[in-house]
DNA sequence: TATGAATGAGACTTCATTCAT
DNA sequence: GATGAATGAAGTCTCATTCAT
């Protein structure tokens, strides 16, 4: 039955998990959690059902590992990339721009976001879990430029936390929309031209 | 086993459907289509599973009927309110007014928009219907304000629907923020002075 | 919400309970006890499902007046037709014309025939009923004659109850041939034909 | 819970399949297809209901290989058994006998012909699939060898498709009260000595 | 390690029966 | 008498999880 000479099985590659989850976030992200079948990604990771279980032990296990893989570490990284003393419009560019290449750079990352909404009822611990790691830092960086911006006087009053949320509102538009409208025909949308065009809509709109 | 003298059902009057139809909003918003179980809709509109069938013919049938029935129809008259000879900034104003109330009137438009977004792949009819009946008609009224503003020299040049996605994000983040974060225990989003200040920075950084 | 004038009911019209019947037997003939559905006979009857209730204690009784109503009396009387003192043949000839033209006369005896055949375990009494009502009648009628043709010595010898089913089992065949393979496009079975040229074979072929 | 030390179930070769519609046949034929529980027939097969979504689809496709499985390849090969240049008489007695030992040696199949009859309107391809690989080859294999006494001068004159049914008839009116009656208390059939006598009386009565 | 057959709880759906009107 | 909205038990089918191999 066998082809012989063939090994029954490979011992476990390495990256036998990483495949996985991107299997996993394929399936996921085009289904939901719940009508996600194992079955489904396991086909899609090669593997059989059955191996699922060497590496995550629940179907919940193996879903928030795949929110939590998503969490581009650039992402994580940006604040480093924002500079302390350099005038507020190169740094509020420089952050909104590193957070654009990252999405582009991460074509997968609306359909995880879409999973965090979708099921942040069912599992909160991920909603709080992204809401920690990458919404929380993401808007306190954004803010917390601005608000170097109004103590410098070049931006006007206002609260920088809505400033911000102005300001990453589209692109996150930007990314359901892909997910749910360009599937079944909207135009697709220039990502990138929004965010250039809305930045520079907004910075001018901030000035004191 | 039944309390004596207790009918044990009531003859509802036509409203029925209705009550159903709140009910299993109340459900799908809270766990989504698939995790939402028709015992809890039935229990949470006080009738029994079978009942349901007596309107709905299945449970993606319901959901297709919470869903259009949230289509609010002031949303719908949004045009309407936007005379065509008044100045860009009063219009806009006037337009996004209109749609930040409509959302304030209905506060379980935000669990639909979830709905939509987590469902678009599963049942893409429903996408298509909000996207032809809700989204496009929203932007476009946006974007002709946008439009008729660039004509008349009140507006730089740029992309109307662009322009109209950076207008319109932030509100939508906002709802999506309350159904995903609030639940989780993030701060409470003052939605009106999101819009408010983000709608006085966008007309500001979109003058000529 | 009614029309004004009309009254809401109609006293119970004495032949009712026989239309119910009537209904029953054309729904229980297409889809078998079970599949058959009280809604379609009740709408097939021109009356509303709980009023079958107030003729019928359950669906199994319904469907018990069914079979037995369909017991067509003139089978009964076969016994009467065939009389004592007139030659085999023409007694042979007699008994199994008026049991053909019984069948001929109620077309839907075969429809009932599938009935007790399909459903003879379910409904146990049923087949009892038929068994004891038509069709040991039936096969001791046509026994007795060829017993008495066997004393006269114009039958050869044999079991009379299997001779019996010789000659009845063809025009069972033909009934039940109508009701299952007519309906998918086989050749209609010329009944009357397949008995005459049957009866003369056995009749011949029982000859001393 | 578990009986300790054993297993809770146990890897079946490839004989699953043929143990399940071993088990549904029987249930299928004490209770027709729509009251037969899927529970019943895993319980029967000592299998859970679950598995036997492993190897049918659907209950109607278990239904389906039921009746299919029952085409006993005997049966097909009638044809072949009647040769083409004996007499009349025993090219006939071979035919009748081919049949009556395959129905003698597959118990089961009065209840698959029960089966069909039951359900023909519900599943006509079933009735379809019958008619065509049983029904039709068996009639036109017994019309054929008729035909060929008429030629030969053997048989009296008359249509061959119905001296065939006459023939066949009470076989299969035995087979049904086999189904029918016998389960409740009537006289169990002979139904080799049926076949035998009406074999001879039919040939006697079919003589030129 | 790896497989995939087997399990069984869970959910949608149907429909005979009841009962307020 | 008559209606048909409402009930709820029962049955089919799905799929996460387990475990013999």
């Amino acid at each position: 039955m066998l082809p012989p000479g063939e090994p029954k099985w490979r011992r476990r590659a390495a990256d036998r998990p990483k495949e996985i989850i991107a299997a996993a976030l394929e399936v996921f992200s085009e289904h939901g959690f719940t009508r996600a079948r194992l079955d489904d990604i396991a086909r899609a990771a090669g593997v059989s059902k059955g191996a699922l279980y060497l590496y995550f032990e629940t179907k919940q296990d193996l879903f928030k590992a795949v929110v939590q893989d998503a969490i581009e570490p650039r992402l994580l990284k940006i604040r480093t990339g924002a500079g302390t003393e350099i005038p507020f419009d190169e740094a509020a560019r420089l952050g909104v721009g590193v957070l654009v290449s990252a999405i582009q750079s991460n074509p997968r990352i609306g359909g995880v976001l879409k999973l965090i909404v979708a099921e942040s009822r069912n599992l909160p611990e991920l909603a709080l879990i992204w809401h920690q790691t990458v919404i929380t830092p993401l808007l306190s960086l954004i803010s917390d430029i601005i608000r170097r911006g109004q103590r410098s006087g070049e931006v006007r009053s206002g609260d920088p936390e809505l400033f911000a949320m102005g300001l990453l509102g589209p692109l996150v538009l930007g990314l359901l929309w892909r997910e749910t409208f360009e599937p079944i025909g909207a135009d697709p949308l220039p990502l990138e031209t929004l965010a250039s065009q809305h930045l520079d809509t907004v910075l001018k709109g901030m000035k004191a």
